[in-house]
DNA sequence: ATATTATTGTCTCAAATTGATACAATAAAG
DNA sequence: CTTTATTGTATCAATTTGAGACAATAATAT
């Protein structure tokens, strides 16, 4: 994550009015989060990477975690801004802490290009801990929002992402591996498909996250051996063909 | 985590020393870890738990992370004043960081009882966010080593354990879970074994921590057919039947 | 109207995996 | 030298998976 990415208006505004660390009154000082958002909308699988104006410097979208707030509040906060989602699925799945994850002097560049008051952002130079969380949204009902340090903000295919900052490649690394383990575990809880959606739909759910193609007729038999799907007789139509089924996930 | 057992004899040492927040100036604050210490010896899966006098709480090892530490590093510190062993397989599996999960009346209690300042230990009842990571040793060949407030500390078979403090009965639980999904992806690199066994050791360790039975043949032709296993012509001798073959991992 | 096209739901049969049992081999003890 | 307990492996049935085949059918083209 980038530090300055923490601060949201309230943020900021306490900080001009005060003399004091902001930091240490109202957030766990070494402690953040950052969340690998994957977007999926029946297609590809991307992931939203902010940029920095004038450094060249990509991260995750990251944040801090205030002092009365619980870890889990802190990230659906943070996920909540930047793309207005609330109530989405979220899993938490490594805490990074290395000591060298930090990079100060790739913060100082970003502290200048923003002509922020280094001496009064000292703090973050500092060494962090941090809780990754990932997300999952469908990125066709989102609009990203930059935040106030006016950075750019933008979805980017899992397989064209740029380099990183600090440890985020190693942290979008696991975060694929993970997903890609327990995804069919959670796949009900995760909200990638309509409440109602066809056995193709479902397919291609299951080849996108796993990144290969998966045989038809097996991957149906499958499924349905599960016996976790509810058939309705209401038809999807529209297409030259047969009309398919449309189920939904027994509750 | 049971704040008292942070302090080694160091940080004891410094605090008596120094009339300021010890605890700011050398840990990160707000943060710790916890153990869930697994130990096994060929037969049964024991955990390594905390008692404090005077108080009937029970807890799991636990402590904080230096400034200038890595998490990690942290863990194998704590781990290793409590077992004395060095290297050995850790991993990390989930934060807690839900606000309601301090108790600081139990915390006071423990205080109390070891007549502690309760004033300058403050710091204590403070909200902690935990890191969490299990490791796995052999409890033959370790003793248990309590901490400076000469608590009790001893191993107890993971179906006997008793009701433990604050949420570290979730922590045990979600432990074990991360323990069955994962281990036999890890089994090579955690040493449950000697460096050559038998089928039969290797069939005890899977059937120890899944906690059921397996067929002996189906077993013996899964684990072959995985072609992970170097087979010795070198026999293990000494019982009244066919001597079985040794077996090492393939390097 | 009718044939064409693309896709769907299901069936079939072969291949691979797993479950359950049987049995010969054998190291030590009686 | 027979008995005992356990090991390594073979066998055959049951189950699961792989790979095609094929009829059904909703829209489109003729």
């Amino acid at each position: 994550m980038l530090f300055c990415l923490y601060f949201d208006m309230g943020m900021v505004n306490r900080a001009k009015k005060s003399n004091d660390n902001t930091e240490s009154e109202d957030f766990i000082p070494n402690l953040s989060y950052d969340s690998v958002i994957f977007g999926f909308n029946g297609k590809q699988l991307k992931i939203l990477i902010l940029e920095y104006h004038n450094t060249g410097l990509f991260a995750l979208p990251g944040g801090f975690v205030k002092r009365d707030e619980s870890l889990d509040d802190a990230v659906e906060r943070g996920v909540r801004e930047r793309t207005g989602l609330d109530h989405i699925y979220l899993e938490q799945f490594y805490t990074f802490g290395s000591l060298n994850r930090s990079d100060p002097q790739a913060m100082e560049r970003i502290l200048e290009e923003n002509g922020m008051d280094k001496q009064k952002y000292k703090w973050m130079l500092d060494r962090f801990v941090s809780v990754s969380y990932y997300a999952l949204i469908n990125y066709d009902e989102v609009t990203p929002r930059p935040d106030i340090l006016s950075d750019n903000i933008s979805w980017f295919p899992i397989d064209e992402l740029p380099s990183l900052m600090m440890d985020h490649g190693q942290i979008v690394k696991k975060a694929l591996e993970v997903l890609r383990d327990n995804f069919e575990k959670k796949l009900i809880s995760m909200n990638l498909l309509p409440s109602k959606f066809t056995m193709k739909q479902l397919q291609e759910v299951y080849e996108v996250i796993l990144g290969k193609n998966l045989r038809r007729t097996t991957f149906q038999r499958r499924i349905l051996g599960m016996d976790i799907l509810e058939r309705h007789e209401k038809l999807f139509q529209g297409k030259a063909h047969k009309a398919p089924y449309l189920y939904s996930f027994k509750s």
